[in-house]
DNA sequence: TATTTAATTGACTCAATGGTCAATATTCCA
DNA sequence: TGGAATATTGACCATTGAGTCAATTAAATA
């Protein structure tokens, strides 16, 4: 029977994704994910072949569900100012923008460079970001401003989600989109 | 005689920066360290206590030498806007701007929660940038509106170098520095 | 219920890394 | 030159974490 296996396996992931957040990539040992799902390495290892193999999971949970909610909130807003506003609410949404998630990312990325799996879901994330930031702007400004709006703002969103990792207390999820939305018009105000 | 014992030491302080220029933070191990230097782990061990004494070490003239360059150029600058403008050339030159020293950067910021001697190193580097940038807005703009523009330039700053951590090929430094200012240049005209 | 199938465990290996230490080699100087 | 101080080494140890595996336990079913 699949079922009880697949619970299990379920069960795991969701422990998974419960230590990913607080400990980051390479935190997630396989011993602290047992811990959490009340189990054993050895079963942790009988339902993914690997860490490797369970990281994948955890990392395509986040994606699909961020992607789902990223897909939903720009469609409910038809203008195009709004989109990109709600773009922007969205990577700074208060469930979102914790310093857990921020901490999470942060590991991501800094090991990123030697593990394909975090390098590919931190791509696909970037990818995402620009080309949803890309598509809004092209129509309010044209293709060619468009681009190095997109970029800055990408990367002031970075360097935003690096503070909130760092020095939580500095920054509110307000603040940080307040920023990001200044940043916004005031480039679309110097055109 | 200590001349003897001290230039071991700066040798080895030598190789040790060249192995976190490549390897970060955390991949700095004595064994690597040792072999640059031509050495062994023992004697490594042997003129730093640990493995921290010498991050420490490395570090601190990392600071050093950035904190000079900065005083220089800055003073070098008399009029405000080109201080500023400075200030930025300054975090994106082509010398510091590589993908080396960003990597550096961001596993120093990745292992900073954990590790007390790298999160100093972080908070002095990052309140060392958003003072001088305050302190060259404010008397442009007021304090008053020098405390968000600094925030948000600052911010942008740590975006464009993650981005030169991760994705070197596609930000040159001069397209960095140029981003940096536009966005100034933004702020400002938006008063 | 007996047998087969699947789940679970913990002891084991292996590799990496920081750190200790006693033995050895080198250098200095009286 | 010979002994004291110093430098150097490599063999150890401890810890951590991934992954293996055979033995045990639980579940399903004929």
């Amino acid at each position: 029977m699949r079922a009880i296996s697949d619970m299990r396996r379920e069960e795991l992931a969701q422990a998974a994704l419960e230590v990913f957040l607080i400990h980051g990539a390479e935190g997630m040992t396989l011993e602290r994910v047992a811990k959490v799902a009340g189990s054993s390495k050895g079963t942790v290892l009988h339902y993914y072949q690997s860490k490797e193999a369970l990281l994948d999971r955890v990392l395509r949970d986040v994606l699909r569900v961020l992607g789902q909610e990223a897909r939903a909130t720009v469609a409910a807003h038809p203008a195009m100012r709004e989109k990109i506003a709600a773009q922007i609410s969205l990577c700074f949404r208060a469930e979102l923008f914790t310093p857990d998630y921020a901490r999470a990312w942060l590991s991501v990325i800094s090991k990123s460079p030697e593990n394909n799996g975090l390098d590919r879901f931190r791509r696909l994330m970037a990818r995402r970001l620009r080309s949803n930031l890309r598509a809004q702007l092209r129509p309010l400004v044209g293709a060619t401003e468009a681009r190095p709006i997109a970029e800055s703002l990408a990367a002031l969103i970075d360097g935003l989600w690096l503070r909130r990792a760092l020095d939580p207390g500095s920054l509110t999820p307000e603040r940080a989109a307040a920023l990001a939305k200044t940043h916004l018009e005031e480039s679309l105000a110097f055109l």
